[in-house]
DNA sequence: ACGTCACTACAGAGTCGTCGGTAGGTGATG
DNA sequence: CATCACCTACCGACGACTCTGTAGTGACGT
């Protein structure tokens, strides 16, 4: 794929466009980490990457786009970034690794954070995004769910019971862990959970 | 000197000043629940209650300062709305009547979740709310827990582990709810969690 | 009963900054 | 010479907030 040299400033290539886009959109990540989506200006991205207003929509043409832009890079990274795996060999152990690798990006967190907040709000243009995506989430998790321990799990839950806790739990334990990283353990309270529901019920 | 109530500013408010600023209060956390915090002006909220921006203004004399308002406002219900309870007799039993009654207040529920989710950014004015807030609930989920099952619940989790879990159930639970309230039922799924953690564990 | 006077509860008009977006270019690259 | 990668210039809307008034209200002295 790539093939291009890179530099800030300067470089003539063909793929000096895709390289500012990637670059646009990893200061985009870091402006609505500030600011969230609502407060933040596409001349503050812009700046980021030495371009005007003007220069980042000729990539970008309305601020909606580019929000769509960092949502879908986003779903690229989650499916592309790991070990294979588009589909379907996740087990509950590697999903702790994936909390775990989480936990070493909090501005991505961060941003992911800001954007579900502002997404419930009416008209957001994140609101389909992650009305599709938790549902999708759920489903996941729920054959995940399956896969381990079947459709009851050792603690008594079934496993579409136990999904949507799941789910939870993550984006839960991630607000309170960007507050106070130092009072919450990302990585440990998740494994806590993950214990609780794979404990085998007594009586 | 008189001995009228004084708001943030110093302006003394008489009964009818005392009521319009509770609508204010109740206009301000609908408009937040629709745009968020950043994303709505005072002057939409000072429309809803049919003032002028600067009548709002009047009362508020800053668009923080009536965040903090609302943010205080909804303290008070918390501990003076429910029977009796400033202090400490809540069971997990009517923890989950308290879901139930957030579950039928859903533009309460979206207000506080958007802001939630804006707090994370730099410099929020309700970032210092949250933060607070996050701190003393997980204290109370843990005495709680506590004071139910003792240090170490049946599941075999610590109260101090399993609190931080229960505060994140709550806000993740809720999030999904408000993207899709038909897939998701608050209480059922808030009570599945509450009786993971009582489970006793086998062996 | 009446006038005065402090104070409350607003509104009108305006300041100043920022926002997203448009129009129309320019110079380099291929 | 067309296309790409940008920029200058600009606009209309809207943001929070200030300054400056003014109608009403109640307390109080006379």
């Amino acid at each position: 794929m790539s093939s291009a040299p890179v530099s800030p400033n300067g470089v003539r290539h063909g793929a000096r466009g895709r390289a500012r886009r990637e670059e646009i959109l990893r200061a985009a990540i870091e402006v609505i980490a500030e600011r969230g989506f609502r407060g933040s200006s596409i001349a503050a991205v812009a700046e980021k990457v030495g371009l005007t207003q003007q220069g980042l929509l000729h990539y970008f043409p309305t601020k909606d786009e580019l929000l769509i832009a960092v949502l879908r890079q986003r779903d690229e990274w989650d499916t592309g970034d790991s070990p294979e795996a588009a589909g379907n060999d996740w087990t509950m152990g590697n999903l702790a690794t994936l909390v775990e690798a989480n936990a070493a990006r909090p501005e991505l967190i961060r941003t992911f954070s800001a954007l579900l907040g502002e997404s419930v709000t009416e008209d957001h243009p994140a609101g389909a995004y992650f009305h599709d995506r938790y549902r999708g989430t759920r489903e996941d998790m729920e054959s995940i769910l399956r896969r381990e321990w079947g459709e009851d799990l050792p603690s008594g839950l079934t496993a579409a019971q136990a999904a949507p806790l799941l789910v939870a739990v993550m984006d839960g334990l991630q607000f309170q862990w960007l507050h106070e990283p130092e009072a919450v353990d990302l990585v440990a309270a998740f494994r806590a959970f993950v214990g609780l529901l794979g404990t085998r019920a007594a009586e």
